[in-house]
DNA sequence: CGCGACCTTGAAGGTTGTCAACGGGCGTGG
DNA sequence: CCACGCCCGTTGACAACCTTCAAGGTCGCG
């Protein structure tokens, strides 16, 4: 049946399709700072929840009956083996999707990292709505390619960078998203427990490669979650 | 502009959306064994390409000219880091999509493992082609989303797993695109070195492993790339 | 003030990487 | 037909990086 759509499909042409202009076009929603969480439709769409910093919105392998979308705060997507060993995928910010997966549980539970504030879209009408409005599906499709990119940086970073490069890393990704300029202090938000579980090591190989930055000059702590880094260029040669 | 145009849809109930039926059902596309690769339509919108073994189909860092999609054989996609360092981020099969990103290089290299036969389209054309065909759409959606998923189960493997459980994981991906049933050999296909590059291990350990496995009674071998694994739980527990 | 959570530091050990040598399969060319 | 070279895979010895285990320190809060 489905293959019958694609055949009759196939005699279109691209030419003919693109006729219906969409509502808005794709570069407008894709390169511009338009997010996710500045759609005022989702709002009206779905529930927003706010949870307090530590709380799980949801957990591993709980049926995935809802998707989600930061709006305030930040967020960790954290996997848990049987044993007990522990995997951030991925910290989530404003405009970030969560739970957006192909399988019909949730592949990883999100825990709020500081007061988190999302939208909360039962899966149904979020497949609907996003199918069916043309500028959020754009900026839908965007967001996960985003994600897709984001995460394979963090393949390369698990699988072939060093301690010093990991968390070199990490002080990047964090700073970028708490739109530090350089020599103002970073507000970490994450424990040193985070950082190891999101690049594959442990709390104190983590402590050890700060305070080895800290001997070297290449950051400056003010408190222990507050962090200086003058050149980043110099914590990427870190190897 | 378009916060205009959000605006305006903040008015909009999804009810009313639902109106206009899509084509076919998600569930449609998405639970039946229906892959791009079936897609007709693609084939005419795009131009077919074939890679030999061995062969580049794109260099990473190169302008994003092309979406493809993967008809036939296997490819392996692979980032460089500028002092050699090599991270396999993704074995990809027949169904499967290559360079989606959401940035406008490619973020990694495309190499044929098989013989490889492609269809390549012209981004632009795509994103309109894909964008107005429901259909189409839901399934592309459900492609990233996987894929998505599957990188998840890299990122765990790579931050938190052993070398053992790392290619014990690596040979279930190759048995289960293989269509192997436990007790055939499974074709591997790759080298040593893919098996590496995937997993974040070196040659030595991946092949150290193998022995091991072969000493153990988990695995036999017949030739080099050619595999028995009587139990896979086996090799699960392989701590 | 004392407790607990988090962070740091040290010492020892293990898993994996590095370097090196060897073996087998395969294609090429004498 | 066999010899050679090359690529790939295996194995060993050793070193390095990171983990593990353990102890102590700091900070915030009741």
């Amino acid at each position: 049946m489905l293959q019958t759509a694609f055949s009759q499909m196939g005699e279109l042409q691209p030419t003919e399709l693109s006729g219906e202009a969409p509502a808005c076009r794709q570069s407008d929603c894709a390169a511009s700072a338009c997010r996710l969480s500045d759609c005022k439709m989702l709002r009206a769409a779905g529930q927003t929840r706010t949870v307090s910093a530590r709380d799980t919105l949801f957990w591993q392998d709980d049926d995935a009956e809802f998707l989600f979308i930061v709006i305030k705060g930040m967020a960790r997507a954290c996997r848990l083996t049987s044993d007990g060993r522990r995997q951030i995928n991925r910290f989530a910010f404003p405009g970030d999707l969560l739970a957006a997966t192909n399988a019909g549980f949730y592949p990883y539970s999100v825990e709020a990292v500081t007061g988190l504030e999302v939208i909360a879209l039962p899966r149904a009408s979020a497949d609907t709505l996003i199918d069916q409005v043309a500028c959020l599906r754009k900026l839908v499709s965007a967001t996960i390619l985003k994600e897709l990119d984001e995460v394979h940086d963090q393949v390369m970073l698990l699988g072939r960078m060093t301690a010093a490069e990991r968390v070199g890393h990490v002080l990047a990704l964090l700073a970028k998203h708490t739109q530090t300029v350089p020599g103002q202090p970073i507000d970490l938000a994450v424990s040193r427990a985070d950082i190891a579980d999101y690049s594959g090591l442990t709390v104190e190989t983590v402590s050890r490669t700060l305070s080895r930055f800290k001997r070297e000059g290449k950051i400056r702590m003010l408190g222990q979650r507050e962090i200086i880094v003058p050149d980043f260029s110099e914590l990427a040669e870190a190897a």
